[in-house]
DNA sequence: TGACATTAAATGTATGTACATTATATTTGC
DNA sequence: GCAAATATAATGTACATACATTTAATGTCA
């Protein structure tokens, strides 16, 4: 549906405004979609990107001031997202012995266990999110790059 | 910046993985700068949002069914954002005599002087957020557009 | 060494998001 | 006309976001 239609709004001022409103809506989308495909496995969209990042740091361990730099969204706060993941026992949580304001945070076999049935279910298999082709995916992704070009 | 090293990973699965992430990153980063510019105004992005809308309906009021209709993120809670700009006195609400399940919602004089003061600062000509002409502005929703027509 | 700055994470607070439930008012069907 | 269904908004709860402040450990340097 056009973006005219799933909001209601027939005219933008131009085509920078509805492009505007189209990246911002779509986003949200996919983000519904994504949200909603974690559900079932009692996660979070946060918080299953941080089980993410801890599983390519494994069996090393991530401090929190590496996720905030790894996280898609860096002004979440990690440290209470990490808080629920310890709740759940798919994180540990130990005071780094090197410098002890740091924290080690490191994701369990639990952890590892449901990433990996997450992932069997094929919901991260973006084309199925997505009906674009491979030319179209690359046409994007240089207009997204580029469009952060300003300033 | 490409969006592998704003996120500092190297490598994607493909490039529908990339794009994925690309449009979820471009989206908050966009929805930072929108903020950013509202602040000063005491506003948020949804309060800004609505109030549009309301200008949008001015002088007839709009129900929080007609605003849930309008707004970009269907399930964000109409009812406690317009709280927020009842307490800044920027609408008003009173039961509807038609109806009175339902609620009149209209913006204030002062609300309307307030969107006009955002607007005069310029922060929502889209040229200004978004490095891109017009011709990559029309590609931008075709891509977005189509990408919404799975299943 | 000891005061001061810096770093790392946690905590506080206001707002928003997502979804379920509740409270009233209205509509519908008998 | 009245019980049940539906419509409309408000409220409750858990989680996340945005940003300021606090706590504690470490680094710096006179």
């Amino acid at each position: 549906m056009r973006i005219e239609d799933e909001i209601k709004q027939p005219i933008f001022r131009d085509e920078h405004q509805k492009a505007f409103i189209n990246l911002i809506y779509t986003a949200g989308w996919l983000q519904l979609r994504q949200a909603a495909a974690f559900k079932p496995f009692g996660l979070t969209s946060p918080q299953f990107n941080i089980l993410r990042i801890l599983r390519g740091q494994h069996p090393l361990p991530a401090t929190v001031a590496l996720l905030i730099d790894r996280m898609l969204d860096k002004t979440s706060n990690a440290s209470r997202i990490v808080d629920r993941l310890e709740e759940k026992k798919l994180v540990t949580r130990t005071v780094c012995p090197a410098n002890r304001r740091a924290v080690d945070i490191r994701i369990t076999k639990a952890g590892l266990d449901l990433l990996d049935q997450v992932e069997q279910t094929g919901v991260l298999h973006s084309k199925e999110n997505m009906a674009l082709n491979e030319d179209e995916m690359r046409q994007l992704n240089a207009l997204l790059d580029k469009m952060r070009t300003v300033e």
